[in-house]
DNA sequence: AACCTCATGTAACGCGTTACATGATTGG
DNA sequence: CCAATCATGTAACGCGTTACATGAGGTT
């Protein structure tokens, strides 16, 4: 399973059950997700494993704070995960899905309302991104050309880039051909 | 969920869940897939719930086929979910999860031949749904120009063009990068 | 006889989501 | 005092994967 080796990669630097939950509702929510009770139990394991670390630590105000760290063992394992290749899973595209079948609404407006929703909620999390890189950008300078880990960072962060910019130009190329439908059928309301 | 409103949309015209195993492993697998250990529960599920109806038919060789349709009540439900607006799930991007760690590996050839490999495997997957794309404008000619349902089938075909070819634009940049830096540190080979 | 394809399923397990429980501290 | 934030968890349920069971009919 995948979420054990990105908490694997995550903890190189200690933090806790919280901090974790915090990087997936944030900036690491791009290409995973995984809840607080999803990450606890998880954490647990992989220290009976052997994979992590873990001690206690104050907190400012709440409870005190479990800080896990990966082990040398840890980054063994995170090491031939990394080297077991690609695995690309099988898609589960909800939206492609949701598109396929939208013709069963007979409505090219209601098409059209859909597929721009889906532009408006991708055009956010692209900017999130962009800002992102800008924030790259003006803090590292070109670390990228010096630094293996920010060279691997940032190619991940190109990818989202890649994949958001794909999906608003669908989305254009989809309310166009919408829209010229729906201009066609106003001149001649005639139905299918 | 979601596969039980995908069901709901292929079954509008009548198949077994064999035909949809077939399916999930063939064309459908760009946006969805499902094994049939899921599938055949899956439809007992949807009849005894109404929004489907079954019946059996002989086999040309093996066991009688058990055949299943859309009925109007499951129609609705399909309806309703198309209405409810896109839900877009939490991406879970192994491969970019896998991206943004890589740097642990210290080997940027070792990089090169991971991003190499997706690359390949993106390209298999891009040339079917060109290929799918071609037997559309052979088969039907402008059939997009005139059917509500091959407007929106047409259209999730194009995300997927879309996306694949975004995720090709991506490798063939990073694999770029990456050669470049690897050039860099055979002239000074100086590690980190 | 052995094997492949057609065809339908069950069982066990693991991953992921939602809901809920607990308790400390700070700010209004 | 109440609400928000910090912080860690448990329980129940559902979705998804892997492995296995069963059996008919045709091919080598």
């Amino acid at each position: 399973m995948s979420l054990d080796h990105i908490l694997l990669g995550m903890l190189r630097q200690p933090a806790t059950g919280y901090d974790l939950g915090r990087e997936f509702a944030g900036s690491a929510q791009h290409f995973w997700f995984a809840e607080r009770s999803q990450i606890y139990p998880a954490l647990k394991k992989l220290q009976a494993k052997g994979l992590l670390r873990g001690w206690e630590a104050p907190s400012e105000r709440g409870p005190k704070r479990h800080v896990y760290q990966t082990t040398p063992a840890g980054h063994e394992e995170l090491q031939s995960w990394l080297q077991s290749g690609p695995k690309i899973g099988r898609d589960r595209l909800g939206h492609v899905a949701q598109t396929f079948f939208l013709g069963e609404l007979r409505d090219f407006e209601a098409s059209l309302r859909i597929v721009t929703t889906m532009r408006d909620e991708w055009e956010q999390k692209l900017s999130a991104l962009e800002s992102i890189e800008r924030g790259v950008d003006t803090d590292h300078g070109d670390w990228t050309q010096h630094d293996v880990d920010g060279f691997h960072h940032y190619a991940a962060l190109r990818m989202g880039l890649h994949q958001y910019r794909a999906k608003l130009a669908w989305c254009d190329e989809t309310i166009e051909r919408l829209r010229s439908r729906i201009a066609v059928s106003d001149l001649s309301p005639v139905s299918e």
